[in-house]
DNA sequence: CGGGATCCGTAAAGATACTG
DNA sequence: CAGTATCTTTACGGATCCCG
């Protein structure tokens, strides 16, 4: 029943009963981003099912951790609570500790260009764009299949930036060509985008401002800036 | 097979795969507050199985945060890692977390005495006892039935203090008798020693120095100098 | 297309009992 | 003391379907 079920006066215990049920901390994660309707959620939460996101998000609605709200036009969506929030310190630095010490060799075997994607959109810094100009680029992975190559972030001036699978048909500013490691990895912060672009493993082609002024726009993740552990000598 | 089984580049979901598998936490918790044994660990973490306790604690030694070592006399124990234990602070902040905002009334409406009795016999502080005598306190929790109502704290200069439930023989130097849920509340910090007192929940009879010094060898939990969130009025 | 609900097979957890 | 073995129950994962 998702029930807490640790019958303990410990407050670790209490805690776990709200934290452990499985995706729990992955979806206030996304919400904490901004992300507000259950679709979003599913495609900044990838491998959960729409059954198993709904319960949970009723269970988290139920302990106090999230709430149903109205976005800008009476459709629902969903929020975290007070109670969350003072959470997320803590899972910023539980993510820092996973980050410093945690093997992700794993994960970046097989990277997921749409996710990426996905998380490099939410955290683009539009004040680096031209203001009353809309902004389109591309990124590209020629690695991967026709369809899943290319990308297209299109930033409307005052609008929340838009990711497209398919060419919206606007002209690109900027195109980005891209191994998909190396955008995981510098975007992660296992190395940099910079170190990257100097190794030919991302390129730029376009606007010169756009390019020159990419590591303030491509704000990369909250992660990034907790340095990788040295392994002992 | 307890695999991580997020496949996300996400650091957060990396530090999920490790510390989201049910009771890994309380196991930790339970090793941080010295435990080396295996059923010593089944008391400290109530309700756990021992076939789970088994499989959890090969699961946590294969990750990482566990290992099999000597204790003094070729007898094996467990112990935490570094890496574990650079998670220790943000447990603690998970549990303060808890602490300030979750209800704890359902678990204090069935106190557990004996688990009560297990952590506070593992923060005692010696060194206001006697340096060359044993020093014994006998709790009383008059409500419960006889066989579990008493407990002595045994505490032979030099040796970790020892928790019987059976009259040990010794001439005790303090009687306690306190009702459950007012002394679960004050090592908690829901209250504290000297309000329950105050309100005869707590009452000493023995030793004066013991008496007086009540507050320095009994320390209470971790969590009880986290203030508990005032609810809005 | 967004926001779910249903059904079913599998994997993890819980309860007891037992053993080297 | 330190675990295994076995069995039952619950939670999770995947596919499919429904409804506005």
């Amino acid at each position: 029943m998702s029930e807490g079920t640790y019958d303990s006066f410990c407050p670790v215990a209490k805690a776990c009963d709200v934290i452990e049920p499985r995706w729990t901390l992955l979806i206030l994660c996304e919400l904490w981003l901004g992300t507000l309707r259950f679709n979003e959620i599913r495609r900044g939460v990838p491998g959960i099912s729409p059954t198993l996101l709904s319960k949970r998000l009723k269970d988290m609605e139920r302990r106090g951790l999230v709430r149903r709200a109205e976005i800008n036009g009476g459709e629902l969506g969903y929020e975290t609570t007070p109670l969350a929030n003072e959470l997320q310190p803590v899972v910023n630095a539980l993510g820092k500790w996973a980050h410093r010490n945690l093997d992700m060799d794993l994960s970046i075997d097989k990277p997921d260009a749409r996710l990426l994607m996905w998380k490099i959109r939410r955290k683009i810094d539009t004040n680096a764009f031209p203001r009353r100009k809309t902004t389109v680029i591309r990124f590209t992975y020629p690695e991967l299949a026709e369809e899943q190559r290319n990308y297209w972030l299109v930033a409307r001036p005052g609008q929340p930036v838009d990711l497209c699978l398919l060419d919206p048909g606007h002209e690109v500013d900027l195109f980005i060509r891209a191994d998909l490691k190396a955008m995981t990895s510098a975007w992660m912060g296992w190395s940099s985008l910079r170190t990257e672009i100097d190794a030919n493993r991302i390129a730029l082609v376009g606007d010169q401002k756009l390019t020159a002024t990419l590591e303030k726009w491509m704000v990369r993740s909250i992660f990034a800036t907790a340095p990788k552990q040295q392994v002992a000598a």
